[in-house]
DNA sequence: TTGATATTGATGCAACTGCATCTATATTGG
DNA sequence: CCAATATAGATGCAGTTGCATCAATATCAA
């Protein structure tokens, strides 16, 4: 029994797959452009600067980032050695940590902005309208 | 003059990255399981299946599949070595080759189909009626 | 023709990812 | 309480990617 998805489903997802390596490969060369880190270190921070005083552990950011623990062992890592996140060990959870933003971070965070959220307007705002913007996020969003 | 995307925009790019990461990791991770090789093996070989007798040029492959010339390079290499893939040297083009699909790399892309298909089905197909897809490929297609 | 430039594809090296596994601590069941 | 199990996070190693650059051939302009 060998079910085949039907034209629509296919067509709309070589759509996904090509549209995503565009606009995404788009962005990260922006941002390097500007000498600035990729993108998944504005999403830490981002994370991070929402999470406010209290921080984040590093097992939520895996899960509201979708990231590997390992790999997000190690970008935390590279992070603070470069100077934009720390590490505050975690009083009633001796195995873990708590992950903070600093001055550093936020401002990294908003001079990647300056790049990242003209590429979205860019890329996004230019070529579809606010309601077709909104259906496209509505459709994606059932495949989540 | 720092132009902001509107929220709708953002909505929609969050959205499109959320979906191809949930999307794409799931489609590797079935392909995994049944012992098969990632999903671009799968691009690969299908490009040149379409192409047929005369075969494809790795620029003309980098340029379809927009992959970055370093690593389509070394990922023919792989295939090579993996006996899916013919590399015949271009007569009119001493600097070049062709790449041809073999029976072996024929069999392994069907293979491949009945997983990814399946994955496609069940990811877009059970989620989103034809007329949803078609708006979804559509709006998608405006950002390439 | 010939020298300058462009294109095709490969590759050395550094950075990153994926996998398996490890240590340390927490939780749970008896 | 204790042993068994689960969870948090780190890490060694192999494989892959990104970057810069190279060699070989093709094209183009004078």
């Amino acid at each position: 029994m060998t079910r085949k998805p039907d034209s629509a489903a296919v067509a709309a997802w070589i759509s996904l797959a090509r549209a995503h390596r565009v606009a995404m490969c788009d962005v990260e060369a922006r941002l390097k452009a500007a000498d600035l880190p990729p993108l998944a270190w504005y999403d830490v921070l981002w994370e991070l600067e929402k999470a406010g005083e209290c921080g984040l552990r590093p097992f939520a950011l895996e899960k509201a980032l979708l990231f590997e623990q390992y790999n997000l062992s190690r970008l935390i890592d590279r992070m603070h050695k470069a100077g934009l996140v720390e590490r505050c060990s975690c009083p009633d959870d001796r195995r873990g940590q708590t992950l903070h933003v600093n001055d550093q971070g936020r401002a990294l965070r908003q001079r990647m902005w300056d790049v990242y959220g003209l590429a979205i307007a860019e890329i996004v705002g230019d070529r579809l309208d606010a309601a077709e913007a909104e259906r496209l996020a509505t459709l994606l969003a059932k495949l989540g």
